[in-house]
RNA sequence: GGGCCGUUAGCUCAGAUGGUAGAGCAGCAGACUCUUAAUCUGCGGGUCGAAGGUUCGAUCCCUUCACGGCUCACCA
């Protein structure tokens, strides 16, 4: 659907290109970026500046527009006399709004006493065939937020502030890891059995080896091969992949973070997650109070620790470890009147689970260790050396949110064996999300693996609690959307 | 997947008990050498998300569909 403004636009840039200018030119030489700039002595010629033309605005001989490039915004201005009437004539007649820029000129202080470039001399750098949205209010349909984010970033100073945080949550962390003597490693996205989590993978298909693929959907199962290689503290940034419902809370494509170290156990990992998680805020916050919507979250106290069993007791009364069996526990849920849905078709490990997020989770506001889930949800977590019926498990849970998910891992093969088969049988009764057996992995642990303590958190939520963003998607720069009809 | 809501000019938004629509910004033409949401004068711009139905007549009412948002359920 062609628009008129882009028809008068490529008018435009045919008259320019028939005047033997070329309207995207190859490069410009810089003298400054415009926080530069705007930071020199009054009277410095020669300054060579280059940038987007956010506004402009025309006194008859005179012109002002204001350039933003990734460093800031500056003013420029034009007078007839200084550039000569040619050029002053043609940035009336063909210069846009949007239109990348570069000048040159002399650093002044206008009369309202901002710092601006007296312009010499102009190049027009590219020429842009579509007008940039309202300049007051911006863009704020949130549909072409997330389909055309590059507006998004130009027109609305936040975004970009956004994302450059979310970078330096991530170089954080990062770096907090390389210090600690962890080592970066990069495994599979593409696997032949997706495991490491209870999740419904994406299908893909190899044509040269004619075999289906799976996207992976935790990197788990690969960063203990590597701890089983000898590797004693590897992690990755993991793009992972789940073919599950999205909202504002979970997207199909996202990013885990996950480390793994030989000879810990999951409290040596939790004193490590509350110094990890303190110095990020530290360094990229400034500070171990964070305010979230209206809500303060404090990161500042020691973090409180509580297993599953307890917290669901204080909450509700139950006492899932005297049940032995699902029936007795789904009695003593409707006698509580706690409304679960699907009741009646759940196990004991997902009665438990719902128990938690329906009753205690939403509640928890400061960050808070929870352990010791029960077996049946941790498929790939040790067993307790004094209960067996829970694991050596811990997730940390803030604003109602889980960012951590951590235990001591399950090294033992016999073990391991035995459990996968229980999920693969589920599996095979049509549970999506159950795990499918993995020889290939229980191979690599009858090869024998060290005690590991591994951590998987779930970065854009993290980005989120840290930006102060309720979705998912405003922290991702390009958000999965349908397609939608165009012309 | 269910429920609720939305979709009007490039953008931000009005609006008509049903008689095919307006503003601001952006654009075009003009005035203007200190503005920064510049100002002033004039002008152009819309298959009102799509299809079907009801009606003399639909952008408005009804149905279906598409896309999106929020929310409930499941997954981090």
């Amino acid at each position: 659907m062609g628009t008129h403004e882009r028809d008068i636009r490529l008018n435009k840039l045919n008259t320019i290109r028939e005047q033997g200018i070329n309207p995207y030119k190859e490069r410009f030489q810089k003298s400054h970026s415009l926080y530069q700039a705007k930071k020199l002595p009054l009277n410095t010629s020669g300054v060579r500046i280059a940038g987007r033309i956010m506004a402009v605005r025309i006194f008859g001989r005179l012109i002002f527009a204001t350039l933003k490039d990734f460093s800031g915004k500056m003013q420029i201005a034009l007078q007839e006399k200084a550039v000569g009437k040619e050029r002053f004539a043609f940035f009336k007649k063909y210069i846009d709004i949007g239109d990348f820029f570069g000048a040159e000129g002399t650093i002044f202080k206008t009369k309202m006493g901002e710092i601006t470039l007296d312009t010499s001399g102009y190049e027009l750098l590219s020429k842009t065939l579509r007008p940039l949205p309202e300049k007051f209010h911006g863009l704020s349909d949130r549909e072409l937020l997330y389909r055309q984010r590059y507006l998004d970033l130009i027109m609305n100073d936040g975004t970009i502030e956004r994302f450059l945080k979310r970078t330096r949550i991530m170089k954080t962390m990062r770096d907090y890891l390389d210090a600690e003597g962890f080592f970066e490693v990069e495994t599979p996205v593409l696997q032949t059995n997706p495991s490491g989590a209870n999740a419904t993978p994406f299908t893909t298909h190899h044509n040269a080896l004619d075999l289906d693929l799976y996207l992976r959907i935790a990197p788990e199962t690969y960063l203990k091969r590597c701890i089983a290689g000898g590797f004693d503290k590897v992690y990755e940034f993991a793009r992972s992949f789940r073919n599950e419902g999205l909202d504002p809370s979970h997207l199909q494509d996202f990013t885990i973070l996950e480390y793994y170290v030989a000879y810990w156990n999951y409290e040596d990992n939790m004193r490590f997650t509350e110094k990890l998680i303190k110095h990020v805020l530290e360094q990229v916050n400034g500070s171990l109070k964070l305010t979230f919507g209206e809500k303060v979250i404090d990161f500042g106290k020691d973090w409180k620790k509580v297993s599953l069993r307890d917290l669901i007791f204080t909450d509700t009364g139950i006492d899932f470890s005297t049940y032995t069996n699902e029936n007795d526990l789904r009695k003593a849920i409707k006698e509580e009147g706690i409304e679960i849905q699907d009741l009646s078709t759940m196990g004991f490990g997902s009665l438990i689970d719902n128990l938690y997020k329906k009753v205690s989770r939403p509640k928890i506001d400061d960050p808070l260790f929870i352990t010791h889930h029960p077996i049946e949800l941790s498929p790939l977590a040790r067993r307790n050396d004094i209960n067996g019926r829970v694991t050596d498990r811990f997730q940390l849970v803030v604003n109602g949110w889980e960012i951590v998910n951590a235990y001591s891992e399950l090294v033992d093969p016999v073990d391991q064996r035995n459990r996968l088969e229980e999920q693969a049988s589920l599996h095979r009764k049509g549970d999506s999300e159950a795990m499918v057996m993995d020889e290939d992995f229980l191979t690599a642990m009858e090869h024998g693996m060290p005690p590991i303590s591994g951590w998987g958190m779930g970065v854009d939520r993290f980005v989120c609690l840290l930006t102060n963003q309720e979705n998912l998607r405003d922290v991702v720069l390009f958000p999965l959307m349908k397609p939608t009809d165009q012309q």
